[in-house]
Formats: structure tokens, C-alpha cells, sequence
DNA sequence: GTTCTTACA
DNA sequence: TGTAAGCA
């Protein structure tokens, strides 16, 4: 964990519990772009900064995707206010649809607890006429 | 021993 | 994303 200003691959994978896949696999997506030093991937701070937002977003259910628009703005729009803005409005959707994930599961769930029902009743008509 | 790229159950 | 393969 050297605390320079440089760390391999395999010393944010250590810090941040990821497979070195991860951190290859993040940077195929265009969420980080680690400098080389000759083939060896070089990460910066700044990349280290990156992949922990990326991995609060992961963390939050955020996509990628969207990770990345926030990523993106951090180094265009330099200003903090956009990214809040954008941050905000992503957050927004991402609980619309986790409410609907909660809506869904509660309509099975009460299906569930009439079939029960039902096959309770089923179960007592029986019995009573035995 | 460590990292890289590529391919695929 | 895991894992295996073949290099550097």
C-alpha cells in the first residue's frame, strides 16, 4: 500500500478487496485510463479517487453506465455543481426503481399469502369431512 | 513472482 | 467478471 503517488495494479485491487479482472475490466469500459510505464498499468491518485466513486456507485446499484456519465463530469465540468446535479437526478431514478422492485415484490408476496390461504381452506374441508 | 492480452464454460 | 493460456 504505498502511500506515493503511484500504485500497481495489484495494490488498489488489495486496498479495495477487487480481482485484478475488475480494475481491467473498469478501464475496458472507460471508467478509469491508468498511465502506462511501458506495458505495466500505472495508477495515479487520481485514478485511485475514480475507482472509489466507482465502487460507491456500485455499491448504491448505480450502472456502469451511469457511473461513468458522473465520472465524465467530474473531469469536464469541473464544477461541483453539476456533478451534484447529475448525481442527484441518477440517485432519483435509482429509487424509482427500487420502489418498483418493493411494489413488485409485495404483490407476490400477497399473492403468496391467498394461495396459502386457499390451500388452507383446501386442507380443512378435508379433514372436517373425514 | 507479477502483469498483460485474449478467449470462453 | 472468473478462469485459463501463453508471453514478457
Amino acid at each position: 500500500m504505498p502511500r506515493h503517488d503511484h500504485f500497481s495494479i495489484s495494490d488498489l485491487a488489495r486496498e479495495f478487496d477487487v480481482t485484478l479482472r475488475t480494475l481491467r475490466f473498469y478501464e475496458e469500459q472507460g471508467l478509469i485510463e491508468p498511465a502506462r510505464q511501458g506495458r505495466q498499468r500505472l495508477f495515479s491518485r487520481r485514478d485511485r479517487a475514480r475507482l472509489k466513486l466507482i465502487l460507491r456507485g456500485k455499491r448504491i446499484g448505480l450502472s456502469l453506465q451511469e457511473i461513468r456519465e458522473i465520472l465524465d463530469l467530474y473531469e469536464l465540468a469541473r464544477d461541483e455543481a453539476s456533478q451534484s446535479l447529475k448525481l442527484l437526478h441518477l440517485l432519483t431514478e435509482r429509487r424509482d426503481r427500487l420502489l418498483e422492485q418493493r411494489r413488485d415484490i409485495d404483490a407476490v408476496l400477497d399473492e403468496i399469502t391467498q394461495l396459502e390461504t386457499h390451500c388452507r381452506q383446501v386442507l380443512d374441508t378435508m379433514t372436517a369431512h373425514h
